[in-house]
RNA sequence: GGUCCAUUCGUCUAUCGGUUAGGACACUAGAUUUUCAUUCUAGUAGGACGGGUUCGACUCCCGUAUGGACUACCA
């Protein structure tokens, strides 16, 4: 049989880094067995729909290059529709089923009752509604027949129970973890549908994986506790030899440790939790994204495979293809993994340095665009073989490298003072017209007569070098002075240097 | 409080009973360079604790501690 996997997320908001690496350990699972990966939406909270939401998580697939291979966004297959608030008679239908077989219950129960049990049981163990307190509860358990159909009649609100059988024993098969087990008298009665008619995600996800023949259960860690329920859904329903793997993920964690990596600590820690940006309502609640910052997709991707998982070689960077011929949930770590801004950069900063000056290029012509500035792909090629290497983002091409297309605005004075004096400041015009007298083609030829010209002039190269620099970038930073000079070509740079010597002599 | 999960350098991890416990990020120092970056070299730094099992334990078992998740008509 071959692998369906599905990335079941509910469209709440912006989609968190987290909920990426969980589609991505998916993707992988499904790719490396040429199976099917499903992008199913979960939208049985009304309450917490958020419009857009939807596209959004669609947008970031695209965007990491993990496409789906059906789903919401990606094609029907055969098992549409893919969004749970479609599917609603389905789950009344198996919710029934429960019910007809004695595995749920109808409950009639009111918030104000149900917080009055829980304030009743506050000294025992058992505070939730199960086993223990259903009796004591409105339901069909405890009611008659008759009293249960006429209060359904009159259009009582109600929600569907599961009724846990009790003291048995449950095993959970967890890829990662191995067995766990669950005693069902520590199990409370889940609710299975809501009053609205809704079911809750118990009942959806069960239903919808058994349904859509899923093979594989990819999903945080935070769902391990009740993991138990769901396997006794299957037992109840009959489905046991149809039911998945599960390997329950280990959580990202926050820098310090301290919990899950949450959407407000982008703002806290000063670094993206989203993999594109989001604009909520209010600028409170809107957000860069890894995108926004400068990241590549394939370096985020690289940098969440590896919270969590590794190869077992010492490889670190590695392409999608790669990952998906080396991938085994067995080798998923069992822990949780704090989320390193750092290591991300370094990720990011790696791939932009394999990156290809012409393909920089083409991307970089996207970015001139944008900030108006105009520069011939060749142009463009240079620059970037010059600045690649000391990048992080891609935005710090035009950040850094803002000199290569706006005239220079400030120049480093600290440093120029040390340099801007004696015979370095005298001599700079004879510096300048010997420059102007050189073939501007090849860097490292001109580097070696402006140095021998420098020398036999009784100056010092640690004095005309960085003024020479400070008058074509503005800052002590940057790439080889002759690499720059030869990118800008003769007129250019001729220019900026007797520019550059009126602005010192008025700095300085 | 209860249930469940976890625990190797500061961080991400390798190790599947016998290793000088390896790599990467970060950090420090040095080399290279006109600067920055890149690159290279070197260095600091680790098996939470206590019991077992075993000839031998980071590795297996138990306990403790610590951390985390869950404990909604949210997912």
């Amino acid at each position: 049989m071959s692998i369906r996997v599905r990335f079941a997320p509910s469209p709440t908001g912006a989609l968190h880094i987290g909920g990426v690496r969980t589609a991505l350990f998916n993707y992988l699972l499904a790719k490396k067995h040429g199976g099917t990966f499903i992008l199913r939406i979960e939208d049985t909270d009304q309450n917490r729909f958020v419009p857009g939401a939807e596209q959004y998580i669609i947008d970031t697939l695209k965007w990491c290059g993990i496409e789906p291979t059906e789903g919401v966004g990606f094609g029907d297959g055969s098992f549409a529709p893919y969004r749970q608030s479609e599917r609603k008679s389905i789950y009344k239908k198996y919710a029934d089923e429960l019910i007809n077989n004695g595995h749920a219950y109808y409950a009639f129960d009111t918030t104000d009752e149900l917080e009055a049990m829980r304030e009743r049981l506050k000294n025992e163990n058992h505070q939730s509604y199960d086993a223990h307190s259903r009796n004591t509860m409105r339901n069909s358990l405890t009611l008659t027949a008759d009293a249960t159909a006429k209060l359904i009649s009159e259009g009582m609100p109600y929600v569907v129970r599961l009724k846990v059988p009790t003291d048995e024993v449950i095993e959970v098969d967890d890829m990662i973890r191995g067995k766990i087990f669950f005693n069902t008298k520590e199990l409370d009665d889940k609710v299975l549908m809501k009053a609205d008619g809704m079911p809750t995600y118990h009942l959806a996800n069960v239903v919808d994986d058994y349904e859509m023949q899923i093979t594989h259960v990819i999903r945080g860690e935070e769902w391990l506790p009740s993991a138990g329920h769901h396997v006794l859904l299957y037992r109840l329903f009959g489905w046991l030899n149809a039911m998945p793997q599960f390997a329950h993920l280990p959580l990202i964690l926050k820098p310090d440790g301290k919990g899950k990596l949450s959407k407000r600590d982008g703002a806290k820690f000063g670094f993206p939790v989203f993999p594109l940006g989001w604009h909520g309502d209010t600028p409170e609640n809107s957000f860069d994204g890894f995108r926004e910052k400068g990241f590549y997709p394939e370096a985020v991707i690289n940098f969440l495979a590896l919270l969590g998982w590794s190869s077992g070689t010492e490889q670190e960077i590695f392409s999608l293809e790669e990952l998906v011929d080396l991938f085994s949930v067995e080798k998923i770590h069992k822990a949780g993994a704090r989320f390193d801004y750092d290591k991300a950069k370094w990720f990011n900063q790696q791939y932009i340095m394999r990156t290809s000056n012409g393909i920089l290029a083409e991307q970089l012509q996207a970015a001139c665009t944008e900030k108006g500035y105009t520069a011939t792909k060749e142009y463009l090629t240079g620059f970037a073989g010059l600045m690649k290497e000391r990048v992080v983002f891609f935005n710090d091409f035009l950040e850094k490298g803002i000199y290569f297309f706006e005239d220079v605005k400030t120049y480093d004075k600290p440093n120029l003072e040390k340099r801007w004096k004696g015979d370095n400041r005298v001599k700079f015009g004879d510096v300048i017209r010997f420059i102007d007298t050189l073939d501007f083609h090849d860097a490292s030829a001109m580097e070696h007569a402006v140095k021998d010209f420098i020398t036999a002039n009784g100056l010092k190269l640690g004095e005309v070098l960085p003024t020479l620099r400070i008058a074509l970038a503005g800052t002590m930073q940057g790439p080889g002075i002759f690499d720059m000079a030869v990118l800008f070509g003769k007129a250019k740079t001729i220019e900026r240097l007797k520019k550059a010597q009126t602005d010192f002599d008025a700095l300085v």
